[in-house]
DNA sequence: AAAACGTGGCA
DNA sequence: TTGCCAAGTTT
C-alpha cells in the first residue's frame, strides 16, 4: 500500500454535492443530452467530440442523426458515405470507425448500442474513455469517466497542480475511482458534472475560479495556483506535415460526387514523394479506394 | 510507449 | 502571427 499526495479527500460528499448542484444550474442544453438522443446519439456525439470542440460538432451531429437515426441505418451505407458526412471535423478515421461500430452493433447486438463496458470497448473507435462515457451518459452506469476536462479538474481541485500528466496514469484512474459516488445515478451525474465544470469553468488557459463551486476547497488555489512545472505541454506542428497533405487529398475525394482522376489529387500538393506517401496512407487506412484506371474514390465496401 | 492522426478558433 | 487547445484511439 503506497500512500500518495493524491489520496481522496476525507469527505468527498461535499465535493459531489457542490459540483452536481452547479451542474444542475449551469449545464448546457446540448442535443446529445436530451432524452430523445438515446444511446446512439450519445455514441455519435462521443466519437465526434474526440479532440474536437462542441461548436464544430453541433451541426454535423444534427445532420448525422437526421440521416442515420439508428445504427442499422448507418451500417446499411458504404463507409465512404460516413467519411463524406464527417465533413471537416478532422481525424476522418473516426468516421470509418463509427461506421464500423454501427455495423458491429447491427450484426452482433441486434441493432442496440450495448450497455456493457466490455462490449462497448470491443467496438472500433471505442477506447477506455468512450466506453465509460456511453455507459454512464446513455445508461446511467457507474464508471470513472476520465477525459481531458475531468483530469484537469482533479489535477487542480484534488492534486493541487495546474495540469495533469501528458498521458493518463494509474494514479489518476485510482483517484477517479476513489472519488466516484457509490450510488449509480449519482455517479453518472458526477461524471457529467465534472466534465462540464472542466469545459466551462476550470478551463486550460484561464480558469474562471470566481465562478467555481469548489474554489474554496481547490488544492491548487489553496497552494497559490502554482504554475505548471516540468516539460512543455504539447507541440504539434501541422503545416507541411503528411497530415496536412492527407487532409487536402481527402477533401478532394469528399467533395467529388464520384471517382476522381489522379491529376485532381496531384493538384493539391506539389511535392510528389510526400504526396504519394500521403495517398498511400489514406488507402492503407481504408479512407481512399484506388480503382483500376488510376482513379480514386471514397471507400465503397 | 511514443507517435501518428485533422481542423479551426482564440489569445 | 504563432502556438495552444479541443469529450481520444490505435499501433
Amino acid at each position: 500500500m503506497t500512500t500518495t499526495a493524491n489520496a481522496a479527500p476525507a469527505a468527498p460528499a461535499a465535493l459531489h454535492t457542490a459540483v452536481i448542484e452547479w451542474f444542475d444550474e449551469h449545464a448546457r442544453d446540448l442535443p446529445w443530452r436530451r432524452p430523445e438522443a438515446g444511446a446512439w446519439g450519445v455514441m455519435v456525439s462521443e466519437f465526434m467530440l474526440q479532440q474536437t470542440p462542441v461548436a464544430r460538432v453541433l451541426p454535423v451531429y444534427e445532420q448525422w442523426l437526421a440521416r442515420w437515426p439508428r445504427p442499422a441505418d448507418l451500417a446499411a451505407e458504404p463507409p465512404g458515405e460516413a467519411v463524406r458526412a464527417w465533413g471537416r471535423l478532422g481525424y476522418p478515421r473516426r468516421a470509418l470507425r463509427l461506421h464500423g461500430a454501427a455495423v458491429a452493433i447491427a450484426e452482433r447486438h441486434g441493432g442496440d448500442v450495448p450497455h456493457d463496458h466490455a462490449k462497448l470497448l470491443a467496438l472500433p473507435g471505442v477506447g477506455e474513455y468512450t466506453a465509460a462515457a456511453v455507459a454512464s451518459f446513455a445508461y446511467g452506469r457507474r464508471h470513472a469517466v476520465l477525459d481531458t476536462n475531468v483530469r484537469r479538474v482533479f489535477a487542480r481541485a484534488v492534486s493541487g497542480v495546474q495540469y495533469p500528466p501528458t498521458a493518463t496514469t494509474a494514479a489518476e484512474r485510482r483517484l477517479a475511482r476513489a472519488l466516484l459516488p457509490e450510488d449509480e445515478a449519482t455517479a453518472a451525474r458526477w461524471a457529467a458534472s465534472t466534465m462540464e465544470l472542466g469545459a466551462l469553468v476550470c478551463t486550460a488557459r484561464a480558469p474562471a475560479c470566481g465562478r467555481c463551486p469548489v474554489a474554496a476547497q481547490c488544492a491548487w488555489r489553496l497552494a497559490g495556483s502554482p504554475a505548471h512545472d516540468g516539460p512543455p505541454r504539447r507541440g504539434q506542428t501541422y503545416a507541411g506535415t503528411d497530415r496536412q497533405v492527407r487532409g487536402k487529398l481527402l477533401a478532394v475525394l469528399r467533395e467529388a460526387a464520384g471517382p476522381v482522376p489522379q491529376a485532381a489529387l496531384d493538384a493539391v500538393w506539389d511535392e510528389p514523394v510526400q504526396r504519394a506517401r500521403a495517398l498511400d496512407g489514406l488507402v492503407a487506412d481504408g479512407l481512399a479506394e484506388p480503382l483500376a484506371d488510376g482513379m480514386y474514390r471514397l471507400p465503397q465496401g
